[in-house]
DNA sequence: CAGATGTCAGTAATACTGAAATTG
DNA sequence: CCAATTTCAGTACTACTGACATCT
């Protein structure tokens, strides 16, 4: 390809030094690289964040489990079905409040989220790499005060 | 059972403080304002990235703004015929090379560029606002490096 | 011939909307 | 009736791939 979107100096100088347009660049070059730690393991970020989810919280409904893993919940059935074909969940309907699904973490789920686990470490320390872990912690910073006040609105 | 949604921590722990969580929420954020603030103006980031290049650069062929707006050739088609078809550039082929076609800002979309210049500085301070000043030009810095960092992969 | 260009069709992934059916 | 849940269908924007015809 001829074309390389993470190289910065060629977009008009309107654009060149605007937050969104770099932070547009960063989160494409992580998303790419995350994506590619996690094809190792056989998952996309929707699967495992809905598995990380699961790990952490237990069993619970796709509702819930959309909320806290912030995917839609339409996104979620489709990345829940996938998941279910893989044999990582497992999807029942709950006694109690017969419109839920149960879903739980198979042990072969279980398994592999180790897998995934260490795939995302790994993604993380080849996106920050190119900063000192000093930069690094401020970058967390910074990006986190900006993303907490875009919870609200 | 019931989950807060208001509070930032919903997310998995382990998804929680990562940079590629952090950076798509951000960038997430940042889009979503940039495409209602041009919305406005009645383009899209792409449009924006063409016409900014084209009065930045002058004439060009549509492979050459492709490249200067980071935006891939087969793109650029779809986005052109849309500008074309709203009077904001007129195409015609190069008569000395004829595989090219020469893509020209008209003067209404000259005109209208200053509005999208004011919406792309808007849509900026809006993605900014949560920060002090001082940490809005560390973001910048910060971004910056790891965006040039990128340029290899 | 290789290589650039414009074009089209299609896909991937995230994110979101609207609507329907079921259940509480 | 109203609200929550699951599900499906569809859209928007970005990004990318493969292919093809044309032209240098």
């Amino acid at each position: 390809v001829d074309l390389d979107l993470t190289e910065p100096g060629t977009v008009p100088k309107r654009v060149q030094a605007t937050p969104s347009w770099l932070l547009a660049r960063a989160s494409a070059r992580a998303h790419k690289l995350l994506v590619e730690h996690l094809s190792g393991v056989g998952v996309r970020p929707y699967h495992y964040r809905l598995l990380a989810t699961l790990e952490e919280t237990g069993q619970s409904s796709q509702a819930d489990l959309g909320r806290a893993a912030h995917i839609d919940r339409s996104d979620v059935v489709a990345a829940l079905k996938e998941l279910e074909t893989a044999g990582l969940v497992t999807r029942a309907p709950d006694p109690r409040n017969r419109r839920r699904n149960i879903v739980t973490l198979t042990p072969d789920g279980r398994h592999r989220l180790s897998a995934m686990h260490a795939a995302l470490s790994a993604a993380q320390q080849a996106i920050l790499d190119p900063l000192t872990a000093t930069e690094q912690d401020e970058l967390v910073g910074l990006l986190t005060r900006l993303t907490a006040a875009g919870q609200e609105t």
